[in-house]
DNA sequence: TGCAAAACGATCAAAAACGAACATATAAAC
DNA sequence: GTTTATATGTTCGTTTTTGATCGTTTTGCA
């Protein structure tokens, strides 16, 4: 067994894994605990991975690395619950809509749970997430890049969009009351609008927190959605529920 | 048993074991270990297959070899020189095609130091490390992701570059000979040479480990090239660059 | 906090593989 | 038949790889 092999063991069983320890890998390859700690120190000169206390961990992915993620950690456990929800919404060898955000991004794990789905975004977070998943045929719809969102945005972006259809979309959104569904920015709010128009279903997806903020475009009324999942952690929002009829709502 | 017949027997061996050992080969083929070494370094220097200590591996195409990551740190040094070398290109206030990979993504932190630029890249990798500078416009172009190189492809991809003009165009590549620069695949090749096509100036960025490999399709002459940038660690490239006029090529 | 076990890095040693120089053999060219 | 070029083998000093040892650092637990 060459240097180069084992290195290539270790790779791989870092891929699945997420992780490696010497004395499991010393015991699997056959060589001495010195050796091992060896190969994991040169790949963690190459980058290829981070060492740790008595094995080694997977390198961070490029997105990861940047700060899109701080705020992606912002009421992660609503997002994480929310996304549980709506993956029940989810079916085989369909073509689905992502919106771009933090929430939505939270259903990739389940979208890659799929055996085979094709999935439309513009949020370049989620692309790089999803390129984890060979199975998942993914489009990125090109425009101009929002550094702070890590999406793109533009006339291109929605004219492209309107040219598309799926089965499913699920959206987010900036604030909601009890009638709408709002977003900051207009050309985000067109292309939600549209995304929902030429979709069969949409899900939107929208923690506690949104709940009557003030925002200036409505791009949908609350009832054109056929799912609305969110959490239940704010006391008027409570109210709000409990007085719907909750047939479309998954908290 | 000649020479031609011995490296056909060891092509054939690594093609069905993936790996091979000098002294295996030795003991099989009837001939000293010297000898069978001297086979692997010509064999190794033509590119079909990578020497190891104590053998051989098979030598996959560098984008199947390699995770993303993997290839990101490969030659990190020679891509880095590269980037410098070309960035010496760069101006104020220009628009500026960067063609999908790891050596031209390293021209990224140079782009950044610019005050004003439109960028138009397919990659998203590019385009994250992009996000890092709001003074440079950037712009996607869309299509499928191709999960191994983190960048889009498709006929949309190539549709869309063809609308688009820019000032200047870094173009990278999967292998070169004396005359021509070529591409592993046919959609890439044809969108690099509409990149050329689009631009008023082209630079190619391609690293010495490029020379001589094989690839299938052409897409453009070393000549159409404002500026060839490259390293100067191989020994036969350092002979064909000397045979060259230099006005065009930096190292 | 303090202690023991585990993991670690540094150093040394041995075996395997290596490259370079030189020698030999074989085949083609003159 | 001699010369020349190419291919192969031998020798030997060097490098690479791996493992063993040992003192130090980190970790988890009492």
């Amino acid at each position: 067994m060459y240097a180069e092999e084992r290195r290539e063991y270790i790779l791989k069983k870092l891929q699945t894994d997420g992780k490696v320890s010497v004395l499991d890998l010393s015991d699997e390859l056959q060589v001495s605990e010195v050796t091992i700690r060896r190969d994991l120190a040169v790949m963690d000169d190459m980058n290829l991975l981070t060492r740790t206390y008595g094995g080694a961990i997977e390198r961070k992915s490029v997105t990861e690395q940047f700060s899109y993620i701080e705020r992606e950690t912002l009421n992660i456990d609503s997002k994480k619950h929310i996304a549980k929800k709506a993956s029940t919404f989810l079916r085989e060898r369909t073509s689905i809509f992502l919106d771009a955000g933090t929430t939505v991004r939270q259903l990739i794990p389940y979208v890659g749970e799929l055996n085979s789905a094709t999935v439309i975004t513009f949020d370049i977070a989620m692309a790089t997430d999803l390129a984890r998943y060979p199975h998942i045929t993914t489009v990125l719809v090109g425009g101009f890049l929002e550094h702070q969102t890590l999406s793109l945005v533009g006339i291109d972006t929605y004219k492209k969009i309107e040219t598309l259809q799926a089965d499913l979309s699920f959206i987010g959104c900036d604030a909601f009351n009890d009638t709408d569904a709002f977003s900051t920015s207009t050309m985000r709010a067109a292309i939600k609008a549209k995304l929902i128009e030429n979709s069969d279903q949409s899900v939107l997806m929208c923690d506690s927190s949104k709940y009557r903020q003030k925002s200036l475009n409505t791009f949908a009324k609350l009832k054109d959605f056929n799912c609305f999942t969110t959490d239940r952690h704010n006391d008027r929002l409570n109210k709000f529920l409990s007085e719907q009829s909750l047939k479309n709502v998954i908290q």
